[in-house]
DNA sequence: CAAATACTTCAGTTATTACTAAATTACTTA
DNA sequence: TAAGTAATTTAGTAATAACTGAAGTATTTG
């Protein structure tokens, strides 16, 4: 029983975010803090909660190794939708697009400004 | 050039109610005016902003006659997403959740109830 | 041309999703 | 065991998507 790729998959891979974790994940284990630091305009619970989402939809597995959580694609359980995404992403075009979806998908509140230390010495 | 596939059409497939419109009009034409008559739960004028978003993404094409407009699939241009769509529906399983995920993934406003004529005689 | 039919578009409503900030859990190490 | 680090979880907020009901656009037909 390789895994059915349900209905659950195609909404996952329909975000540019989780795309943009995926491919992180796609060819290598990368610990969920170093995902973080790959996007830096989101927190770290919101990375969380959408690899929580990818785990959801059997697109990620995981595997704990002290503090660290390492994710990777489960590649082969992806299927034609696989080929699609590594098309996705040879492709030039869509790297700009790509850049294009993630200014403009932003959704949820905007990040409050964090007072620098400049202020108050 | 034969359409590349982008982002667009990952959103697209990702909602029930328009994969169950895509299905439809996989190996025929279909007039909106009968993918609405499937789907008498939604109004005719969701049947043709879904058929619009469908029609942006690439995914159907479509052609006047008279007054009815025909809605047909462009197969080839979503390449393996077909193939995985195909296999979604070739499984029984899936028929099943298709049921539950329509039922469960209606958004927006609720029809509101028709005063039927039994009131004031 | 008026009425009917087939469909699209618009404005408004609601449900859901993607976030934030903060609280919490789990592990490591001093 | 206390402090620190890595990650998850929770409660609340903002933006978007899927609807409804109604108005608008063509096209056919009496």
């Amino acid at each position: 029983m390789p895994f059915t790729l349900g209905p659950a998959a195609l909404a996952a891979v329909a975000s540019a975010r989780r795309r943009e974790i995926l491919r992180m994940v796609w060819r290598e284990e990368v610990s969920a803090g170093a995902i973080h630091r790959a996007m830096p305009d989101i927190t770290f619970g919101a990375v969380s909660q959408q690899l929580a989402a990818l785990a959801a939809a059997g697109l990620v597995a995981s595997r704990a190794h002290g503090r660290h959580r390492y994710y990777r694609a489960r590649r082969h359980a992806l299927g034609p939708i696989g080929t699609m995404l590594e098309h996705l992403w040879d492709n030039a075009l869509s790297r700009l697009q790509l850049a294009a979806e993630l200014e403009q998908s932003r959704r949820g509140p905007r990040a409050r400004r964090r007072h620098r230390s400049t202020r108050k010495a």
